[in-house]
DNA sequence: CGGCTCATCGCATTCGAATGCAATTGCATG
DNA sequence: CATGCAATTGCATTCGAATGCGATGAGCCG
């Protein structure tokens, strides 16, 4: 091992291999290692002299307390895991953004998990429960043992837009089956008769609430014989699904119902370019979601916005409610989503 | 402390408050919890039957070792530290997204900390050096004095896509200044003679080297009084720009340069709905990143495309080359943009 | 059959901070 | 001045896994 010195600027004169622990500030404050651990603990007893002198001599030696050592001794790791799926990260970057700034304002770290797809959890809960996390956000669906699994660990856990029916666990989601009935029921009431829906992909719980929760509403008018074309979320998938629906039903449905927001996008383009059509005019398009792009003048989407703010407040707090309160019974919150009547659909006009 | 067991469906049998440790399961298997932990690790000596016996142990008792523990004695704490500013992660998800499965890949886990700005990293950075990550990935600037911190800690740290001049320090990152170059280079050689440009925010160094990359450009090229408008990388920000750059130079410039392509597709937009105007016909607007969006047939923007995949792979496998390899010397790995011929933008034709 | 090597295993210690308990001090009160 | 109470402080132990070292045993060779 070649001693590398001086290569580098040091700031301090101590060349130090080795991170300063709270027995190094202890030895040059000369009080006890659990002086030291008191004064940086919240609700410690340390004289305010005490105090001054360890403050000293710990930023003299650039002493940071070392979070992990702390988490053995008090298990509690301060940190919470977030599990997601690739695609609600990619279509739904503020749920990632706002889960960690919330997070952190309570001094929680998120430890970030994705999945490819939301079938390969297996592997990865493993790795969430070997790393203590105090709690975990997943959006991403589990099955009846891997809850099971985590709750014998004790971990709280909170289901971010799905939830397990008649199973007792926290959640916070969109009630994505409303938010269906009420773009059907608007599609329906303007005129429109004929019907397509772009699903996401099988393996997305979203996708599936969303596209069951449409064809209901669909059946509940007398509208059966929907043509169903499957899409992985992406806009290129979205754009593919039109040109399908298309082909198979013999032309243009009167609506399309997308099940997010960036394939309605791709199913706007797609009519318009490939196909010259109209929209509204000749075909009515609808998303889930209300991101960024579904705002763009080029398309105005009617669509519903999933309330971000709201459900990620509350996911965080309920997690946290969880973890300070490990009895309290499970909960399930549903947001309604907000309604957009954009102008990538004919609808009634607004009664309000 | 009421005693309240029963509530919940215990799958085992066994009750417990404390999570099995690895003295657990060795005793249970009749063995030394030395032998315990060799077992659960990769290189170390135990025989088949020792294997068995234990790990039989282990799944009866739903043993995983604890990450914590571990980190503690070993001192790899597993975890990467991704520092990014809100921003980064809302217009590029996939940068994100990325890291962490090529960390994954490599049995890290991604400890995340988003910045609602570039600037306040201080506080974030204690967090970061408090847990003990094994290295650092930020796609946020550090002063030269919070590098010098992060470098006496010993922790291994990467820039993504801002490199600190005149100091050595590891960095992956496209070349902004080349591509916009490009972008203005094109733009010249088509005709257009009169420019204007939406920075992003005044704190963002990536667009700060895109819009004096851009700028610097045009003056070698004799334009000056070239109009600056300032954005937040966001959609209406875009659209609010391209309106004041009208305002300003009365009237539409021939080409509007933002720093990013969300902003361009806000300035396509007011160009479109708030002045009626033809793009590219009219006016020329060119981006910069080559985000989903860029490719919608509505805009398909001109735009340099940051190689993603490609920048992770090389952040991800350097930060790991320093974590094992300390004493390598600093790099930095400056990648092209992949240039794009939109329509948002008249180009002189492809020469290739 | 003796001696040797090598794989395997257990013992004891270590990582760095938190904390119960006891000792000490300071301060106010009677 | 004696007593009581509360606030500080230190000692010793604890969290759970990893690892150097020595002990044991198996297997091999001469």
């Amino acid at each position: 091992m070649t001693v590398q010195v001086g290569e580098k600027a040091q700031t301090s004169t101590r060349a130090k291999w080795k991170r300063a622990t709270s027995y190094d500030v202890a030895e040059l404050a000369g009080v006890s290692q659990s002086a030291v651990s008191r004064v940086f603990q919240d609700g410690a007893s340390a004289s305010k002299q005490m105090r001054k002198r360890v403050m000293a001599a710990a930023s003299k030696l650039g002493y940071r307390p070392n979070a992990i050592a702390r988490g053995l001794i008090t298990r509690r790791s301060n940190m919470v895991a977030v599990v997601m799926s690739q695609q609600t990260n990619l279509y739904y970057p503020e749920v990632l953004v706002q889960l960690t700034q919330r997070f952190s304002n309570h001094r929680i770290r998120v430890l970030l998990f994705t999945l490819k797809s939301e079938g390969d959890i297996d592997s990865t809960l493993d790795q969430v429960l070997q790393f203590r996390v105090d709690g975990i956000v997943t959006a991403a669906m589990l099955s009846g043992a891997q809850l099971a699994t985590v709750q014998e660990a004790n971990i709280p856990i909170v289901f971010y837009n799905r939830s397990l029916p008649d199973i007792p666990s926290n959640s916070v989601r969109c009630d994505q089956e409303e938010g269906e009935r009420w773009l059907v029921a608007e599609l329906f009431a303007s005129g429109h008769r004929t019907f397509a829906i772009v699903s996401g992909p099988e393996d997305s719980s979203v996708s599936t609430e969303r596209t069951t929760g449409a064809l209901r509403m669909l059946r509940e008018h007398g509208v059966d014989g929907v043509t169903i074309a499957t899409g992985d979320y992406g806009y290129d998938s979205g754009r593919a699904a039109f040109a399908r629906i298309v082909d198979r039903h013999g032309g243009p449905p009167d609506a399309v119902i997308a099940a997010n927001d960036v394939m309605a996008i791709g199913c706007i383009d797609e009519a318009r370019e490939s196909f010259g059509l109209n929209v509204p005019g000749d075909v009515s398009i609808v998303g889930f979601d209300g991101v960024g792009p579904a705002n763009y003048a080029a398309y105005d989407l009617s669509t519903v916005r999933q309330p971000v703010e709201r459900m990620t407040e509350a996911a965080v707090s309920m997690l946290i409610d969880r973890i300070e309160n490990p009895e309290l019974s499970a909960e399930k919150r549903v947001f309604s989503g907000e309604r957009i009547r954009g102008s990538s659909a004919e609808f009634a006009a607004d009664p309000g």
